[in-house]
DNA sequence: AAATAAATTTAGGCATAACTAAATTATATC
DNA sequence: GATATAATTTAGTTATGCCTAAATTTATTT
């Protein structure tokens, strides 16, 4: 069996590779807050696992073996923070910290219990996909709420997780995944995004909407 | 904080206190499945952090602080079986094992919020009190299946929850905790026991009897 | 083509938590 | 009271996963 320091060093392998491409030893080691040194360390412990390819000052990247573990751990991941949110009312600014102990060690007996008690979910509290079992990820052209014209219409589809204070200040304008918006006002500048979300005016800085990813809509008063 | 591992010697160690009286480096070996000598490392670890009063050769006692820490522990490992046996539908042969790595990672919030969908729960789905969120644990009097005599009634009060092979095997006569039988016949020379459950006869080896505990009650045929 | 800067690796350590083997201490037996 | 047996401790080793500091390699300037 992996260590769950293993899992988390795949996991983030996969996430930087989604966002970026190539995977430095730094970069990696900056995402897990550890020192350079340690990445290198692991990295070959992975390698000698067949779990990443690796040539030294080269960058990593995961073997199909590898891809297979990292994508595993997202979906306890995700399915468990639905789960905590769901089922326990935990809010979904706290899911995130709590399912990064629980993904290493529920067994995937649990898991398939969670993800039928669930209905089979495709997404997240936040908005991120849930691989499914084989480990097919759905995916979205979303683009980021800061990319809005005026009078764009859209619908909020995934959130930044990992900061818990950014998520309270999001769920505060009720900006959940699914949520409806339209764009009233984009102040030059780089100024901040006036919306209109369900008749209600308000403001949002850019450094927040950085955060935002939204699918387009057709303007319903505009057909 | 705690290691997993200090957890859950310190969680043995309450457990072994319980019932036996003295416990010596090598009975807490054996209950772990350790050698004697990584225990007597442990041992001192949890002296210096005064967790556990500790002589060598005379065997080692929790203090108030180590007994909050075991109670807190078990508190979370019964809470979480009862839980997964009830919201998940995992089965009671398998809740002890899930529960055994997740007693160690779940927060209090977590916790509370479980007790809270579970109603406050005094007893885990094997019969085992759950102690309360200040330690508090519900004393019973429950006796072994083998002290019983022809003709008593009773209601399983307990069962020993570390073997799940026994646990199916207990299960598959319907004897989970809350079950009323009759005593029908103690066969002689250590022999079995033939019991009958809501009409019908089944017969219990001293093996397994030894692990099922029950609470006594006046036969309501001779009221 | 050097020199400098940045990134990465190597080397040496530390803490945890296990192990084995040998030494020590306690208990039981004669 | 000496001796054998059992229990326990000490000492030394291993593996994981992190660290710092120094050495090395790659990339960028001049
Ligand atoms: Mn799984
Ligand atoms: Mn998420
Ligand atoms: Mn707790
Ligand atoms: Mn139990």
């Amino acid at each position: 069996m992996l260590t769950h320091a293993a899992e988390d060093y795949l996991k983030s392998i996969y996430k930087l590779q989604e966002k970026g491409g190539k995977v430095s030893t730094g970069i990696l080691a900056e995402y897990l807050d550890v020192k350079p040194a340690s990445a290198t360390g692991m990295i070959k412990k992975l390698k000698t696992m067949k779990l990443v390819r690796y040539e030294r000052y080269r960058g990593v990247t995961l073997t199909a073996a590898g891809k297979t573990v990292a994508l595993e751990i997202i979906r306890h991941h995700r399915l468990l923070e639905l789960y905590l949110f769901k089922a326990l009312g935990v809010p979904w600014d706290g899911v995130h910290e709590e399912a990064e102990k629980l993904e290493h060690v529920i067994s995937e007996d649990v898991e398939a219990r969670m993800d039928e008690f669930l209905g089979y979910p495709t997404a997240d509290p936040h908005g991120a996909p849930i691989p499914d079992k084989n480990g097919v990820v759905i995916q979205t052209d979303s683009v980021p709420m800061t990319e809005l014209q005026d009078g764009q219409s859209c619908v909020v589809a995934e959130v930044s997780d990992s900061d818990s204070a950014l998520l309270r200040h999001i769920g505060s304008f009720n900006l959940y995944p699914g949520t409806a918006f339209r764009v009233v006002e984009v102040a030059p500048f780089e100024g901040p995004f006036t919306i209109d979300i369900a008749g209600q005016e308000v403001v949002i800085g850019r450094e927040v909407a950085k955060h935002i990813f939204v699918d387009k809509v057709e303007d319903p008063d505009n057909v």
